[in-house]
DNA sequence: CTTGCTAACTAACGTTCGTTAGGCTAATTT
DNA sequence: AAATTAGCCTAACGAACGTTAGTTAGCAAG
């Protein structure tokens, strides 16, 4: 049975992550990630084709991620357009917060990989945007949402949420980060 | 006179920057800093003693910008702390969209700096972010601001302001920015 | 008992890295 | 006219880079 034995690539797919979020995947050896895993350079090359692999992975498993979530709201019936937006807000907290390296490495390293990876993470990302944006022009046709520009408001939401990944600490517990995301952007700040 | 005479060394910060925000610090080289100004990578070295004091430069320089604007901004007498969080959102975007390169590396590469500058502009940004929550806080006793958690909130806003050196493409002038980020967080998106 | 596989090793490859040393030239200063 | 300086050059240093080649030890299956 070789259902389980994947462990040393998952550790090493592992350690990677927490080193590429440290350092940064250019400021990461493969001596470096080596050495934290307990074994010789070379012989991460028993397990990975190339460094580049490595960063393709994590990548693309986080992008996954959030192009499934947004297909997933992406036309929901019998929701209000402010019920879609709220959950949506909250499962993408959800999936940064469940691996929260992962997504620093996804959201600050994607741009050193190379072709034809780069572009289409690129495209992954313009497509989750151009969606989240039809959510809320929705959301104005319907007249829930009072919104003059949604694509400066789809960026701005966005930016506050993949932003994160560089936060030291949390002020809540993860789990509810989602709804004061979701509340601060639906209510605002005023009284 | 050595009054303009600076000029060469501009040049290189320039198109340093410009370089490290397309490639980042590491993914830069000294040849390829040369090669894009024009001569030698030794010859880089007659005006600056290191690839670190490069990154130093760009990133302090960003740094006190922000740094000074907080300082202006705390205490200010005769003024709601509605209209000082709208000023100084609006500062803060001017100050990113005015050198949006800039910006770039050094929110994204500052953290490649050595010792001291590094835990330098670490508590630099430390000091703004509890200054800006400060003036959230006192908005939230003056009765004027409705927020529960101005810890998150302050990281809240900071990010979507931050995020704004990946964004692609403005769908406004960039000096209409300001006012478009104070009028999302302080109104909300709600009708 | 042999065969074959897995995961590790040592050694080394060619390249690139940041940086230094030392020299040349043209402009500026004395 | 002589001396100094600024700004660039070529050449090279030692270190680190990603990666390859070839080998070995341990273990499972025939």
């Amino acid at each position: 049975m070789s259902t389980f034995q994947l462990t040393r690539l998952d550790e090493i797919l592992e350690v990677a992550t927490d080193l590429f979020k440290a350092n940064g995947f250019m400021g990461t050896s493969m001596r470096d990630l080596a050495e934290a895993v307990g074994i010789e350079a070379a012989s991460l090359y028993s397990h990975v084709d190339s460094k580049d692999e490595l960063l393709q992975n994590i990548c693309f498993r986080m992008a996954e991620k959030f192009t499934e979530t947004i297909d997933r709201f992406t036309n929901t019936p019998n929701c209000s357009q402010t019920e879609i937006l709220e959950m949506l807000i909250q499962e993408h907290v959800r999936i940064i917060t469940e691996d929260i390296n992962a997504m620093a490495v996804f959201w600050n390293e994607w741009k050193y990989l190379s072709e034809p990876a780069h572009s289409s993470l690129a495209q992954m990302q313009i497509d989750y945007e151009q969606k989240f944006k039809a959510i809320l022009d929705e959301g104005v046709e319907s007249g829930e949402f009072a919104i003059a520009d949604t694509g400066f408001t789809t960026m701005s939401i966005l930016s506050a949420l993949n932003g994160l990944q560089k936060w030291r600490s949390y002020s809540m517990p993860p789990e509810d980060l989602g709804c004061a995301f979701s509340d601060l952007f639906i209510k605002g700040i005023k009284v």
